[in-house]
RNA sequence: GGGGUCGUAGUUAAGUUGGUUAUAACGCCGGCCUGUCACGCCGGAGGGCGUGGGUUCAAGUCCCAUCGGCCCCGCCA
């Protein structure tokens, strides 16, 4: 009888048996994932974290092995000792890495029983609250232990790629102080100091300058970030990013070591060599041209400004539009697929969600157009706009007239649903570009003042300076995002590193010196002491290994995800407490 | 805060215009089977349809409310 995990070892992992272990004696460990009892002899398929390995019990060779086997079910616990045999002539399984071998049991340990499992691991649309539930049955899915491991691996390659360029890795406080602007803070009551509050970090920004100001010169961090905003498959309430600050730079020596770091993950982890430097992009060329901030640039589909051919128009709709200052844009489908009738109407009710009113269209054909609109357009317009957006017969044309944003947001993703739709790119694409030149503020309706776009330490540019009190909306600042295929994966900036330029951004945005000084005196009290001139960026880690491993949901590729109403179902958090444990805090729920 | 969608055995789904004891597959349990790999064959046990109201002679099917999953707008970098 073996002693297993004491004195017998096991081995190595199931599916890294091979041919070359022939003959020998193996001792191997993991959970039965399936069982084929012949009466006779009896498979099962060994799985563990590498892979499924087939172990034979039969009778003729170990009658006790054999009737121990008879009480395995699945995802029981086993350790087996046997030896590496050649499976029959033809028995062979290529579909399994060792389908070649298998290994006859001479030893066998139930190390645990099991439970049947709520769901097979093999089915692929399981729902999601089952499998939120018994998350520890799900990770068991080879799936997202590969996104797991992926997303380890580029949590790896990205320390090393740090280290080696001589970053200092260092840790921030998670209970710290609540700030405004940007996303709502998860609060922390505390207990020593009735009624106050910590709040969890939206980003470690504040303490990452003030490492700066400290002299690191290069800092980063692997860090959890939080938000108690609403979540999408693409947005968790707590993430983590990659987070860089350093001193004595510009933006090109930001972007500079951001690409070598991309090109480092993408090598280490897909072994994939990625084209350098990526394209940028100026904001508003980002906006006109595609609609968004975060252009998916893995395929055509380009904006085009129909404006100026239309301000005369008879056609009233677009005539007033343009009148009361906003724009008319198409994007042009080249030669495809004709969509029906009930495609175009779902497309129509599809650039809705973001305020379209309507959604024109225009088949063209060799001379005219089969369109709703047609006969409101002269033939000089007709002519016109298939000459502004390159149109031939068999193209569509889709208009949206409507105030700028409206007409953006609408067009830019219709864009994103035609090309999904038509697939008008490769699912292994990869399409990095920048995106530099914002504006530093935009004016906010709700707030009825400006607001930072970035955040309030972002730099201007030094030529827009003087810009800065009497239109603040143009001014443009020093930062920069880094969008793939369309995800916005990373985002930083310049900082101010001078007080005077921070008290003057701080009064623009409405922020009294009282307020300012309560909310963060301390970063102005440090920017008072040789801070020297520095910068940053942060990227998205779970965003990232969203796109490298093709995941749909951001909660594929972390182990414990909350739900969209940010709960956990396996913990069962957020929960209620005790009211001892409120009255300790000084709280009470009204 | 809002829009959409889904919720029926352990799982995935079907369930006609409301009409007898609610279907199927897989899984599970028992029996048989020495080469399968989604093993096979035979037999069996599981649910009252997310929850609570209502309409009706009659509700899984209709109405209202509510809970939960997912997608999206707003929000969020």
């Amino acid at each position: 009888m073996s002693n297993f995990l004491t004195t017998d070892k096991r081995t190595q992992y199931c599916a890294q048996v091979n041919i070359s272990d022939m003959g020998n004696e193996v001792i191997l460990m993991g959970w039965a994932h399936r069982r084929r009892d012949h009466g006779g002899v009896i498979f099962i398929d060994l799985r563990d974290r590498t892979g499924i390995v087939q172990v034979v019990f039969n009778p003729e060779t170990g009658k006790d092995v054999h009737t121990e086997a008879h009480k395995i079910r699945s995802e029981f616990v086993l350790a087996v000792k046997g030896v590496v045999r050649k499976r029959p002539a033809g028995m062979e399984n290529p579909a399994l890495k060792t389908g070649e071998i298998e290994v006859l049991v001479s030893d066998l340990e139930i190390l645990n029983e099991s439970k049947t499992p709520p769901f097979s691991f093999d089915e692929e649309d399981i729902s999601e609250n089952i499998r939120l539930k018994y998350r520890y049955l799900d990770l068991r899915r080879p799936a997202i232990q590969q996104n797991l491991f992926l997303r380890s691996k580029l949590a790896a390659a990205t320390r090393n790629y740090f280290n080696d360029n001589g970053f200092i890795e260092v840790e921030t406080p998670f209970l710290t102080k609540s700030t405004p602007e940007g996303a709502r803070d998860y609060l922390v009551p505390s207990r020593i100091s009735k009624g106050m509050f910590y709040a969890l970090p939206q980003s470690p920004q504040l303490f990452k300058q003030l490492l700066m100001i400290s002299g690191f010169d290069r800092y980063y961090q692997i860090v959890k970030c939080f938000r108690d905003e609403d979540l999408r498959a693409d947005r968790q309430p707590e993430f983590t990013q990659i987070d860089v600050e350093m001193s004595f730079i510009t933006e090109n020596d930001i972007i500079n070591i951001m690409e070598g770091l991309m090109a480092e993950i993408f090598r280490h982890c897909l072994n994939r060599e990625l084209p350098l430097p990526f394209p940028r992009l100026g904001y508003f060329d980002a906006i006109n041209r595609y609609g968004k901030d975060n252009p998916d640039v893995r395929f055509g589909l380009e904006l085009t400004d129909l404006t100026n051919i239309l301000r005369e128009s008879n056609f009233k709709l677009f005539r007033e539009v343009i009148a009361k200052g906003g724009v008319v844009k198409a994007i042009k489908l080249d030669n495809t697929s004709t969509l029906s009738r009930k495609e175009l109407d779902d497309l129509r009710d599809y650039v809705s969600i973001y305020g379209a009113k309507g959604l024109a269209w225009a088949r063209v054909n060799a001379a005219d157009w089969t369109s709703p609109i047609y006969k409101f357009l002269s033939t000089e317009e007709v002519g016109n706009i298939n000459k502004q957006v390159s149109a031939s017969a068999g193209d569509i044309i889709f208009f949206v007239a409507d105030v700028p944003r409206v007409v953006h947001d609408s067009l830019g993703n219709l864009r994103l649903h035609l090309a999904k739709k038509l697939k008008l790119y490769k699912p292994d694409d990869l399409s990095f570009v920048w995106i530099t030149e914002f504006p530093l503020m935009e004016y906010s309706e709700a707030e009825k003042r400006y607001v930072s776009m970035h955040h309030p330490f972002t730099s201007p540019y030094n030529e827009d300076l003087s810009g800065l009190t009497t239109s603040p909306d143009k001014v443009r600042a020093r930062a920069y995002d880094l969008v793939l295929n369309g995800s916005e994966i990373g985002g930083g900036s310049i900082r101010i590193h001078r007080k005077d330029i921070q008290n003057q951004v701080f009064s623009v945005l409405g922020l009294s010196d009282e307020e300012a000084r309560s909310k963060f005196g301390f970063l102005l009290d440090a920017l008072e002491y040789g801070a020297p001139p520095h910068g940053g960026i942060a990227f998205g880690l779970d965003r990232l290994t969203m796109i490298m491993t093709g995941a749909e949901s951001i909660r594929d590729v972390i182990a414990f995800p909350k739900t969209q109403k940010a709960a956990c179902l396996l913990s069962d958090a957020p929960s209620k407490v005790s009211i001892e444990q409120l009255m300790e805090l000084s709280l009470k729920i009204v």
